[in-house]
DNA sequence: CGTCTATATGTGGCATAGCCATATATGGAG
DNA sequence: CTCCATATATGGCTATGCCACATATAGACG
């Protein structure tokens, strides 16, 4: 697998996860990982940036939860705006997706 | 759209564009962009490197071709190495898309 | 005849996002 | 008491596409 084409990717990845309910950043990375069958592998270090510039742009919000018996995690939910930025989203790789079939033969049949 | 899931893309439409018929650069990008309606634009800055190294990697050959009444054009036509390649570059695409949806709720439906 | 647009190839420097290595810290299993 | 999984974090590297710029010709339009 060509890492480049994972980029500009984890962002609907992320969202899409935080759509479902607040999650922290390891969790994310295991889930994207065993949903994909160990197809896409984010490494921690790509994601805990990209959280970050997420939580810059305000389309999702961090805050830290701290149990006795657990370390210390940083749970992050979707804004409003976030929320609202997901269909688009979607929707981008879709046309993106239909594009690139429309010019390799590469559809699924 | 994201200019970033443009990463990585560019090997497989080439490949794909050049299992036709010979072509020359101008032409490739040119014909991205009408086939895909204006979603993709690569940029010839991008397409000449890419075709560089694709012939260095023994993918692809260029060959010179002078007409009168025309500049000249450097036509590219897959290798025996490129026209193996182009299934497994195929299907790690389809794959690629299909892990995207199974962790994004991103599917066409 | 001059200018503009489309065609055609090419290069140097920039930006972005993911990767690797590394660091820190805790809970639980053995 | 060591090792592994969990959990977050950062600095430097790399790949690939983007922008700006350069060069050159054919054809259209005035």
């Amino acid at each position: 697998m060509q890492p480049e084409l994972k980029k500009g990717t984890a962002e609907v990845l992320i969202l899409s996860l935080l759509d479902d309910r607040p999650r922290h950043g390891y969790e994310i990375a295991k889930l994207i990982e065993k949903r994909s069958e160990g197809i896409l592998e984010f490494h921690v270090a790509s994601l805990y940036p990209m959280l970050y510039r997420l939580e810059r742009r305000g389309w999702i919000e961090g805050r830290w939860l701290e149990k006795s018996g657990q370390r210390r995690r940083r749970f992050y939910k979707l804004t409003t705006a976030g929320r609202r930025a997901l269909p688009a989203e979607r929707r981008t790789w879709r046309e993106f997706i239909r594009a690139i079939e429309r010019v390799a033969q590469v559809g699924d049949a």
